[in-house]
DNA sequence: ATGACTTACAGGGTAAGA
């Protein structure tokens, strides 16, 4: 079972990108960020027609969470996370897949730091880390996957003193992931290579993805009651190499279930 | 410090990204 996380950046601008990479990789379970459209535009048929099913929180221009599965449609769970009447940003989806809970997540940039940006994500951290800890001590298997928007330590990226006042790399965003994984989650990709350097993400400007001057900002955190299936993790980086791509690459984990 | 790219919305220039 491959379950993946994929700022798309635009899913109507990069719907080509991302049917390839579905017929390519053929992930079970596809979390999808950054949609950039209304619900009304996401593109199902294509989708469909792909032999993907999916359940999805769009917004007008930016934003927008999706999850895609192969064959089977996810039972929807959630929109958004608890205690979040007055956050009209669609940052967060949650579904049950074959009894997996997978929320697909969109945390808030924060740039410029410091500002009201910066307090927003934050405050979307505090509850994003009130709601997980519930998850995590789950007796279901769960997977948290998304744009975190946190380079969670100085190997995930390749020049970190370049961005000393950037909001994914201040200690206040960290701390915030440290407290999150604390609760008992796995950041996969970091288990699987613990001592290598792992991009997700190369943004478009400098030759940066020609010089692998990237970003480890795309994590899937498993709870405990997942962790034991953990099998493979990887970035498809040759996404990230095509014509039109994404300036994310798409990241993913393996899960053998025990009974086969 | 700034700007380099890209997408969306709109039909030009601005907002947003990280």
């Amino acid at each position: 079972m491959k379950i993946a996380t994929f700022n798309v950046n635009g899913i109507r601008s990069r719907l080509n990108n991302l049917l390839e990479w579905l017929e390519r990789e053929q992930p079970d379970v596809a979390c999808l960020q950054e949609l950039k459209a209304p619900d009304d535009a996401f593109p199902e048929g294509d989708l469909l027609m792909a032999g993907y099913k999916a359940v999805w929180h769009g917004q007008k221009g930016w934003n927008g969470v999706a999850i895609l599965a192969r064959g089977v449609k996810p039972v929807e769970i959630r929109k958004g996370l608890p205690e979040a009447d007055e956050d009209s940003h669609s940052r967060y989806i949650e579904a049950n897949v074959n009894g997996i809970i997978i929320g697909s997540l969109y945390l808030p940039n924060g740039n410029p730091q410091p500002g009201p940006k910066f307090d927003y994500k934050l405050a979307w951290f505090e509850r994003l880390i009130k709601h997980a800890a519930t998850l995590c001590h789950s007796s279901q298997p769960v997977v948290l996957a998304g744009d975190y928007n946190v380079v969670p330590t100085d190997l995930d990226i390749y020049n970190p003193r370049s961005y000393l006042t950037d909001a994914l790399l201040r200690p206040e965003t960290r701390a915030c992931y440290q407290r999150l994984v604390a609760q008992g989650w796995t950041d996969a990709l970091r288990a699987w290579f613990p001592e290598e350097r792992i991009y997700t993400f190369w943004d478009y400007f400098r030759q940066h993805w020609q010089k692998n001057s990237g970003w480890r900002i795309d994590h899937l955190l498993l709870n405990p009651a997942l962790r034991p299936q953990l099998s493979d993790a990887g970035v498809d980086k040759w996404a990230r190499g095509q014509p039109g791509a994404s300036d994310h690459a798409p990241t993913w984990v393996r899960l053998e279930s025990k009974d086969g």
